[in-house]
DNA sequence: AATAGCTATGTTGCGTAATATATAGCGGCA
DNA sequence: TGCCGCTATATATTACGCAACATAGCTATT
């Protein structure tokens, strides 16, 4: 628990196709998720999303691009569930190495100015 | 013709205050139309929205920051209106700094890899 | 005093987004 | 053959953000 981001800085990089998004911050864990478990379920109870809501982010993605990033197969065990493709694999590798570039840009003194002045929690009200 | 197709890459730098975003992409729009205009009300009609959600941002924005960005005063023509505190400036112009570094870090070559594969629409479907 | 334009809030209602529930089919396995 | 866990989708319900409306008070101007 208590997940507080370390930094204030939320810098989220979202790739569009027409008004939906085909990649995002959200959609990037969840592939590494898919990766991991093997299925949209699976990976959907490890995110605490349900199976629903996990598999629509999916079937965007998979509608996004020229090709699936996420192949499935009904059934269990071998042959059943979900993994990337090898397609899916490299969009989430270029993804994430534009994630790093940006987020090292951003580490940057300039930081420092903006975040020493912000407050950890907004003050109730200014006026009486 | 300006017609410069838009690039699907949105890259969006927000600042948190607890849950409440203290700085972000609208809001640093807003504090510009502020300065321009001398006035909340006129920089939200400028903008195209009610006088109360600009009000509500700037509220929000003066009670993320250890002192406020806008200072406001009733009545109208001098004295009246709202403009930029000297610290609302510096955390304009930082951002916007923040803005311009990442942005510029975002425009790589990295990024072909992506957008080449990416549809300008999503596909209607996948399975029948 | 009346007016105009601004700040500063409260309230209410609606459209949409998130979530829950239901159902159907597939594929291995005991 | 019957069951389990998965994909795939439709439908219903709930939650919530947001816009519209209303109101009150302040200040300078006429």
């Amino acid at each position: 628990m208590g997940m507080t981001s370390p930094s204030p800085f939320k810098i989220s990089i979202r790739l569009y196709c027409g008004d939906e998004i085909a990649m995002g911050p959200g959609k990037a864990d969840l592939l590494d998720a898919i990766k991991a478990h093997g299925s949209i379920s699976a990976a959907g109870r490890a995110m605490g999303m349900s199976y629903r809501r996990a598999w629509l982010l999916v079937d965007t993605m998979n509608r996004c691009w020229s090709e699936p990033l996420v192949a499935t197969a009904p059934g269990v065990a071998h042959g059943g569930g979900a993994r990337l493709t090898d397609f899916g694999d490299m969009v989430l590798s270029q993804y994430r190495a534009v994630q790093e570039n940006v987020g090292g840009t951003a580490s940057r003194p300039d930081h420092a100015k903006l975040t020493q002045s912000l407050r950890s929690r907004p003050r109730a009200s200014q006026k009486g």
